[in-house]
DNA sequence: TGTACATCAGTGAACGCGCGTTCACTGATGTAC
DNA sequence: TGTACATCAGTGAACGCGCGTTCACTGATGTAC
C-alpha cells in the first residue's frame, strides 16, 4: 500500500513510458507528412526517436496500433477545437455558431493538413479502423448536430418543408446520435453544411482550387456564410 | 511512301505495343483497389501482366509516369460520362441538368470507389501531378460552369445578392474557366454545389456515414436536390 | 536499511520479404533498296 | 522477291535500398519482506 494519493504510478519507468509514447506518436504524426499514412513506418520512428526499431514494439504491438492512435490523436484534436470555439459564441447566435465550427474545422486542417488526409482522405489500404475511433469520430457532428436541434427549437412554428418519408427512415442514425427528434428539412440542411464543409476543405488542401481561387481565406468565409444550415429557416 | 492512309503505325508490333499499353493500366487500376496509389508497385504490375519488371519501362519510363497515366484515364472517364448524362436532358431544365451531373458523378465514384480516391483522396507523398492533368480534371466542373452560365442568362432581372468585393477578385480564376462573365452569387453557388458534392461522396465512400445513413442512394438524392444551383434563384 | 526477486525497457541479429531502376544481351519485327 | 541493316520488345542479373515482426539477451528499475 503506498502513502501517496493520486495516479498510482509516477514511478521513473511510469514517466519515461510516458514520454517516449508522446515522442513516438510525434514522429509518426511528423511523418504523415512526408511520406503519408499509408507509408507509415515502424523503422523510421524508431530511428526518428533514437530507438531500435524492435522496441517500439514495447509502445505500440503493431504498425497498425500506432495509426489507430494517431487516427484518435487527430479526431481528439479537431474536435477540442471545434467544440471550445462553438462553445465560446453566444447560445442565440446560431448563424454565429456555425461559423466558428467551420472556419475552427478548416483553420485545424489548413495547419495539419496531412493529419486531415489521414481523417477525411482516402482510407488506408489494408487498415480498419477498431471501434475505439468511432467517439471521436462523430465530435465535430455532434456540435452541429447540437446546433440544428437548437435551431430547431428556436424557429418552431417556420414552415418546415417535408422531405420525404425514405428520407427520413434512412438518416435514422443520424437521428439517434442527435439524441433529439430532428426534424427532417433542418437534418438535411445540416447534412449539405457538413458534406459542403468537408468538400471545401477537400478541394482546397488536395490541390483542386489552384489557379482558380487566390484568397483561400476570403473563398472560404463566402461559402461557410453560403452554407449555413440557418439559411433553411431564414 | 506507304500506300495506306490512316493511321501510319498498324503494324502488328504498333498493335501488340498498344494492347501492352492497355493492358498495363488495366492491371494498375485494379492494383488501386488493394494497395492503394501510393503502393503502386511497377513489379506488381509486371508480374501481373505476365513481363519480367525491367520490360514495363518500355512502356512507361518511371512510376510516376504510370500514376499519371492513370490520373488521365480516370479523370476522363468520370469526365465523360458526366458529360454525356448532362448533354442528354433538356437545355431548359436546370435543375434536371445538375441532378445529372450530381448523380452521374455519384454513380461513377460508387462504381470506382478507389479511382475516386485517386482523384479526389489524398494526394500521393511525392508524386506531383504534371501540367498534362489539368485539363482532364476540370472536365466536371466545365459541365456545372456551362450550367451556370445558362442559369444566370435564364433568370436575368432576378435580383443578384451581392456577396462582396473580395470574393468577385478571388475568384476571378473561375471566371476565366467559365468564359462569360458569370455574376458572384451564382458563382458562389456552384461552389457550394460542387463541394457539397465532393463532400457527400468524399463522406460516403471514405467510411464517415456507416451507420449514420443507411439506404445511401435515397439519402444522396435529397442532398443533390438540396444542393442545386437553381435554388439560388427560384 | 538491505537483500532477493520480479518486472520490463531496450538491444542486436535474424527471417523473409518487398521495391524502382539500370544495363548488356538476344532475337523478333520492320524497312530500304 | 530477296537481302542487309535498323529498330525495339522483352530477358535476367544486379545494385542498393526499404520494410514488419520475432526472439533470446542484458541490465536497469521497482517491490516485498
Amino acid at each position: 500500500m503506498t502513502t501517496s494519493i493520486g495516479p498510482a504510478s509516477t514511478s521513473a519507468r511510469a514517466l519515461a513510458r510516458e514520454q517516449l509514447t508522446h515522442s513516438i506518436l510525434a514522429s509518426a504524426r511528423a511523418q504523415l507528412g512526408t511520406v503519408g499514412a499509408a507509408q507509415l513506418s515502424v523503422r523510421a520512428v524508431a530511428r526518428d526517436v533514437g530507438l531500435v526499431s524492435s522496441a517500439v514494439y514495447r509502445y505500440f504491438p503493431s504498425r497498425d496500433d500506432l495509426l489507430t492512435a494517431l487516427l484518435v490523436t487527430c479526431f481528439d484534436e479537431v474536435g477540442n477545437a471545434v467544440e471550445q470555439a462553438e462553445a465560446v459564441v453566444d447560445r442565440a447566435d446560431l448563424e454565429g455558431r456555425w461559423l466558428a465550427l467551420a472556419h475552427t474545422f478548416r483553420d485545424w486542417a489548413v495547419a495539419h493538413p496531412w493529419d486531415y488526409a489521414l481523417l477525411y482522405g482516402s482510407p488506408v489500404p489494408g487498415y480498419d479502423a477498431p471501434e475505439l475511433t468511432v467517439v471521436p469520430a462523430t465530435r465535430v457532428s455532434r456540435v452541429l448536430l447540437r446546433l440544428l436541434t437548437d435551431l430547431d427549437a428556436a424557429t418552431l412554428g417556420r414552415p418546415s418543408v417535408d422531405v420525404s418519408p425514405r428520407f427520413h427512415d434512412t438518416v435514422a442514425g443520424i437521428r439517434e446520435l442527435a439524441g433529439d427528434d430532428l426534424s427532417d428539412d433542418l437534418l438535411l440542411s445540416g447534412m449539405r453544411a457538413w458534406s459542403g464543409l468537408v468538400g471545401a476543405v477537400t478541394l482546397e488542401l488536395f490541390g483542386h482550387l489552384v489557379g482558380a481561387v487566390a484568397d483561400h481565406a476570403v473563398y472560404f468565409d463566402a461559402l461557410a456564410r453560403s452554407l449555413s444550415p440557418t439559411r433553411e429557416r431564414g
